[in-house]
DNA sequence: GTGATAATGAGAAAGATTATCATTTGCAAT
DNA sequence: ATTGCAAATGATAATCTTTCTCATTATCAC
């Protein structure tokens, strides 16, 4: 038996919230969610899913993903590579944005309330209100100017 | 017979800059892309293409806008949809963005110089040089403001 | 605990894209 | 203009990701 009051992870808790069925999967799910901090794909989610729930299956991952998605808890991105990826979506603090490197491929996220509020501006002036910005810039890492040489 | 410096669309000029083999496929293609100024699907590229070229392949359209990415004649897309889309890819001049409506899914173009300079400097500061920005914001029109009616 | 309702698992199906391979074509040299 | 060869094409099979189906199982309100 559990407690009535078991402490489930944050995402678990938003998924009661929003008045979503808690099953063990989604339980599980929400788990892995709110453990990573990364972007990983549907494939990547299930197995770290199936480490701590081997029954669950991958049809319900996907089913999940979509739900959370549909009920703002996930954001789905694009990166590449033909695979969605998710993260957890952002809160009440502004968005944040993503730099691929584009020889590995590697995404490191950064913030810039500069680059909020521009962007706010801008599509306010035509005549919209922002509701999601997908931003992602695709960089090569400078190499080091030295002396010449 | 057409002669020698025969008038060719602007991309098929640049596929041929690029040292690609120009076929009567690839100038078909290249022609259906300079007269769009929309954001086809592959799909839609092949309708298109086969009005110009009946015998066109499908999987050459999907070859040849893969090459066309590859040489940076184009650039893919993803507006959600599952699909992705392609356009002509921007010259010298900046970047453009894509304000994507939430309700209707209409893809809107626009360009914003203070955008640009604010991201090339972000980049610039993380150690990166910018090799590609993939902006889109979804927006929902504004109910206009009437004197609360 | 019971029951109605919704979620799940396993695999089939769908949709988009890529690979295969025999045939055709572009293009450089002749 | 013709020839030869490497590369491109067409048609379709194969692959990959995601969604759907449906019989079984679990959740949550009572």
């Amino acid at each position: 038996m559990k407690e009535p009051n078991s402490p489930d992870s944050p995402l678990a808790d938003l998924c009661r919230q929003r008045g979503l069925k808690l099953t063990g999967q989604r339980r599980t799910i929400a788990f892995v969610l709110s453990d990573s901090d990364d972007h990983p794909d549907v494939e990547e989610l299930y197995r770290r899913a199936v480490e701590v729930d081997p029954r669950i299956s991958i049809a319900t991952v996907y089913r999940t993903v979509r739900l959370f998605e549909e009920n703002g808890i996930l954001q789905r991105r694009d990166f590449g590579g033909g695979r969605a990826r998710y993260e957890v979506a952002d809160g009440d603090h502004g968005d944040h944005y993503h730099l691929i490197d584009a020889d590995t491929g590697k995404v490191i996220e950064f913030e810039n309330t500069e680059l909020d509020s521009l962007l706010e501006g801008i599509v306010r002036q035509m005549g919209y209100d922002l509701v999601t910005t997908r931003l992602s810039v695709v960089g090569r890492r400078k190499a080091k100017p030295r002396s010449r040489g």
